[in-house]
DNA sequence: GACGTATGAATGAATG
DNA sequence: CATTCATTCATACGTC
């Protein structure tokens, strides 16, 4: 959808300190923080090396004074950011799911195979069975098996199981509307989320820094 | 960590797993995942049509699995199909974005102090600097070139002499954060701590000016 | 081929 | 500590 004109290409690593003397006009959209370089450095080499994950709040004072030196940081940069990462580490692994694809969701449709822009497509779902049970999503779309990508459509079709209830198109920027059982106390709970760590890469003193282009860069191009 | 130079090969170089008959290639430079047309339409039936917005992990997971029968797909795909959809949509819906510039804002760039934070603490991550450690935080690791605070990749390695000061962006909360006397209190008590703090909320300031944009007007000022 | 747009991906910032 | 929001980066692609 839109996009809000994004302004690229900066400089070769970051700029926030800034202000320097007469440039970096500091864009409005620098309002977030964004660790430099060095300060990502140091800030994992506590985090993977030392194991620093918990850091007190003594600590990140500390830590964040000592990052002042490489940009402008603030202590609740430091608090956010080990928060984060400890999130997300933890988030990411933890596909420890029982798969139970036994009576779940069930993929029944594969019309239109026109562009796929707009919802204006033919979403006539709730064809063959609006379903409405309980349980899990209920990808139940009217359509009929059209075509397999692959010629594997496994119309596994079993129950339907649907919890969501009516909830509306458009949460606003109220609140999730929507009661939605995330907080579903179930066994093993266990929620995993997905962030960060699908790159990420080593932890440790290694840290994959590519000092490209010196001066003036713009080696690459499309 | 900043995806400015990490955009990582997620899923490792394949990215059709069956789609292969009619039309696959949705996008099939290897590089960042694109859903096929079933998976797009599933995706969207759930979205749009149920209004499914808030999937859960477990059904993160599902949906996951299911749409592999029409391409290669992981969780983090479906979870930031979702996330961007949502996102992009909001976003949409809400350009109230006022501009409201009433407010002196006063940028006193220019500060000096220098010294004031640089407390020249030897954070040499693997430069030479010993960095004698003062009974702090230990952030000795270990790093070959060293960076200019913003980010510009100067090989100073071995000592870094700025004073860079915080140098505020903007007059956001200034508040305490500097060197207040904030966690004079109790410390590892809680994690809650931190909150209301750097919240900002100037009290009428909502300083926007979007204007010393590529305005051709110094921007420095100072 | 540059440019604009659409969208996947990443992460800082919050809130509960 | 779990989950979500918001913003931005990066890139594929269509278009001029």
């Amino acid at each position: 959808m839109e996009q809000q004109t994004q302004q690229q290409i900066e400089d070769g690593g970051n700029n926030q300190a800034a202000g320097s003397s007469a440039n970096t006009p500091i864009r409005l959209t620098n309002n977030r923080w964004a660790p430099t370089p060095p300060q990502l450095r140091i800030l994992k080499g506590l985090y993977y090396d030392k194991g620093f994950k918990y850091p007190t709040p003594e600590q990140i004072q500390e830590i964040c004074l000592h990052l002042k030196q490489y940009g402008q940081i603030e202590d609740k940069n430091v608090f956010f950011w080990f928060q984060n990462l400890k999130a997300r580490e933890r988030q990411l692994m933890r596909p420890i799911r029982k798969v139970r694809v036994g009576g779940s969701l069930d993929l029944n449709f594969g019309s239109t195979s026109s562009t796929d822009d707009g919802r204006s497509i033919d979403l006539n779902f709730g064809s063959t069975g609006p379903t409405g049970d309980d349980g899990s999503i209920d990808l139940n779309f009217g359509s009929p098996v059209g075509y397999g990508v692959d010629g594997s459509i496994m119309e596994q079709r079993g129950e339907y199981h649907q919890e969501i209830e009516t909830l509306p198109l458009f949460p606003m920027h109220g609140e999730n509307v929507l009661g939605n059982p995330k907080t579903t106390s179930e066994e093993g709970s266990a929620y995993g989320w997905y962030s960060g760590g699908w790159d990420d890469n080593n932890g440790g003193s290694c840290i994959s820094l590519e000092l490209s282009l010196n001066s003036s860069g713009a080696a690459d191009m499309a």
